[in-house]
DNA sequence: ATTGCGATATAGACGGTGTCAATATGGCGA
DNA sequence: TCGCCATATTGACACCGTCTATATCGCAAT
């Protein structure tokens, strides 16, 4: 086990600073050099862990991942019926989203993060394959559709409503007609599903 | 009319120039310096016209959003029926996107641009209200939802659609089912029309 | 136990950036 | 024609990412 010099896990160290300075003061505040003297190291020590920015915004999001995938899991998993498993995962993720948006928003910025990144690939692909495991396990729908189109068009929605609540959180968090929270209606719609 | 000294209309040449940064190298080469290099004056000669970097991004975003919304109403009005322009709109909104794609991944920074501009947040308020107005041109549909749920989930649809043609471009564009391009399948499903 | 070496951290430099202050310059109205 | 004000320039400052050279720590082999 070879460590650093005086923390002995920097890596580590400057992941929580970048979690600290992103929650704070988003993520154009993520620099090389602020990131070091939050973590109490010299402006260069960090090459030593990840070779430019890029890679260290991509660890720093494939750790959001982790969390993000972990809770909307966690909560899947605590349902049974299928159409619940897909809500409560849904409603876990927009839960993470709204909680820490300056994470999120960084998430999917595909052009300061490095799309070839194998576990930051890894576990946008691990979302993907659950939303297309919990729209299998759904009854059987009326219509035939490509199931990377539903896959697209649930992700779309998820992610765009997402997205308008943080940046126009102006938005009312509940459909004006059904009363029911705006995803509820979404994915019943998308899917075909009644409103009740 | 009060001008500038040697251009006479340096606030147009730097928005100009900023656009072909935009297309060429992507939205971090989108510079102050940079854009004035390529405008041929001095560095700090856009401060007269733009208070700092957010105000030029902001004005070249307002642009964008200018050009996208020009198209996307022409082709929605060379159509007569109410499904047919939405999806010439849509159509015309997605193909603007891939088209140039540095300019729609900007568009939607909320970060880097100014939400609070008048002339962006109106044209902002005016791609949604087109949508609403769109939808509500339709055959009345069979379930009641307040109409704000409907524009976020289109709107969601179609951003998050072109967003992965951008940045995922091994997506196939039809859905391998119908064969019809993805978004029409998208638009049907969330309209409750059927697929044919 | 000492030595040596590789991994890790430091200091310094370079060119780039946004933004500010001071200065220069141009055109237009009085 | 003169003067003024909008506009452009020059220069400076602090910060950034990244590179190079140097120093230092800790483990392993002698």
């Amino acid at each position: 086990m070879k460590r650093g010099q005086h923390h002995g896990a920097l890596r580590e160290a400057l992941i929580d600073a970048s979690l600290q300075l992103l929650d704070t003061e988003g993520v154009e505040a993520v620099t090389i050099r602020a990131v070091a003297r939050r973590a109490g190291v010299s402006h260069a020590a960090p090459i030593n862990h990840f070779p430019d920015l890029r890679a260290l915004l991509t660890a720093v999001a494939t750790r959001c991942f982790e969390h993000l995938l972990g809770a909307a899991r966690a909560a899947r998993d605590a349902r049974s019926d299928a159409y619940g498993r897909l809500e409560a995962f849904v409603d876990a993720y927009i839960d993470y989203a709204l909680a820490h948006p300056g994470r999120y928003r960084m998430m999917w910025r595909m052009d300061i993060l490095d799309p070839e990144d194998p576990a930051l690939d890894g576990l946008v692909e691990g979302l993907y394959g659950d939303v297309e495991e919990m729209v299998a396990a759904l009854p059987q729908p009326t219509r035939r559709i490509d199931p990377t189109t539903v896959v697209i068009a649930l992700s779309s929605l998820v992610h765009g409503y997402a997205s308008m609540r943080i940046d126009r959180n102006f938005i009312p968090a509940s459909d004006a007609i059904t009363g029911q929270p705006r995803q509820h209606v979404m994915l019943k719609v998308a899917l075909g599903l009644p409103i009740d």
